[in-house]
DNA sequence: GGAAACTCCGTATCATGTAAAGTGTTTTGT
DNA sequence: ACAAAACACTTTACATGATACGGAGTTTCC
């Protein structure tokens, strides 16, 4: 199965188990777990290996059933994937009163999704128009906007500079994941990968060009190292794209 | 296999394949194929179908051989992709010297790569910190270098601005995507998606709350549905961080 | 006291990447 | 000329994945 594609047959049916409205069935043998048990074994996993190794024998090996009985409590992984998404949600803040101005609740929101993403790396691998509608994604979405409709722009143009902001986000947390896990995996700092690269590559090059390379690479050398740069670099991106959206408001005020 | 990996083994000898520095084997029965048909077989069906349903056995079928003797062409499915990668990176030009400044330069390069990402939509499935730096792809790199040179700031601020650029693309690149691929697989466009999912989803929602969520989904009315549309959104997020790095350098200059 | 509804499990199907081992073909060294 | 090495290609096999199907046992309702 696409493991970004969480197409949950009947969106209806989806929606109302997001919403916790599935009735627990009144005969038969009680259940042995709960829905929630099996979703917190699965984030468990999810956050250990990542959602490409989550498979539905290993969260039945977790809650200590057999992989098929997994069905009774959850109707495909498509919807598994869809009330564990639901349910880290809820572990995030909204901006409170505190925090004044579109761009300090734009900020704080994207904020928390970067630590949300921190502790949840396979958030990123879930397909994200058309989510799943749950109680907590509809409180964040609500949150969004009222943060973004104190900039004062016509719907469409909201919708525009809400989606700017969304899309350098997913960006940039993919790619500081993509660093995090190529480091992992490999056990090999970007440093010491390029040091075996180089001398290779360096042969198939003009020497300009060569020469090119080798400052650039100084210029990248020290930047993608610690969790601390990689916060870093976000914030540095989010400032950027914040202004941007700044410029957009004044400039269209003219 | 994990799709988004392409960690081909030994990172040297799949440079050399990258630069076709492959002696093609002296003895024995010659080869029937050509790597480059193997590579373009692959990339017809992962253009046509996606990386995920791309396997080895359906380019095996595509060039007709069997599917193990696609392995004296390509070590790895890992190394396919390299391949794949490098080779469809060749059908974007450069900026040429008509182009100036670096503000054109690069919003050149990033309607370049959203162009390749419309004949190749796989593209994002491929993890791109790392990247297999075969010649096309260095050709890329420089090219992006000199742009981003003319911003005339300091080694680590270029990388950032680079970054922030390529993470806003890539963002941007991917939620275009999948607004298409909901429409395609679901056969639904988003307005009747939400018509579908709304009158369920009013149920559970405080009046107030479906009175916002109403308003906005309007907003959200007319904006993905078409093509247009879609490159309309990224010109605008193309735009608006392109201001931020405007905003950064003036600001630096103070 | 059925019968229905329910949980849970064993088995089976089909797809995937690729290891292992076998078959046949061409080139090389003598 | 001929054996051996190197190579292209194939068949088979394995592990891992989602989930359809059917059966066995358990609880509740009429």
């Amino acid at each position: 199965m696409n493991p970004d594609s969480r197409d949950g047959g009947d969106p209806q049916r989806s929606l109302e188990r997001l919403w916790g409205r599935q009735e627990p069935g009144r005969r038969g043998p009680k259940q042995r777990l709960s829905t929630v048990e099996v979703v917190d074994a699965a984030i468990a996993l999810a956050d250990a290996e990542g959602v490409q190794a989550l498979s539905m024998r290993k969260v039945a090996e977790a809650v200590g059933v057999s992989p098929m009985s997994l069905y009774t409590y959850v109707p495909s992984k498509a919807e598994l994937l869809d009330l564990m998404f639901d349910r880290v949600l809820g572990d995030t803040a909204d901006p409170d009163d505190g925090v004044i101005g579109w761009r300090n609740k734009l900020a704080f929101m994207a904020r928390q999704r970067w630590a949300l993403c921190e502790r949840h790396p396979w958030l990123l691998d879930l397909a994200m128009h058309r989510p799943p509608l749950g109680p907590n994604m509809m409180r964040k979405a609500l949150a969004m906007l009222t943060a973004v409709a104190a900039m004062g722009l016509t719907p469409q143009e909201t919708g525009l500079a809400a989606d700017v902001l969304q899309d350098y986000i997913t960006g940039a947390l993919r790619s500081a994941r993509e660093a995090r896990e190529a480091e992992q995996l490999s056990g090999l700092s970007d440093e010491q990968w390029f040091s075996i690269v180089w001398p290779v590559l360096e042969k198939h090059l003009d020497p300009q060009h060569s020469e090119t390379v080798s400052r650039m690479s100084e210029g990248r050398r020290e930047r993608t190292r610690s969790p601390d740069e990689r916060t870093a670099r976000f914030e540095f991106g989010l400032e950027c794209v914040l202004d941007g959206l700044e410029v957009f408001i004044s400039k269209r005020a003219t």
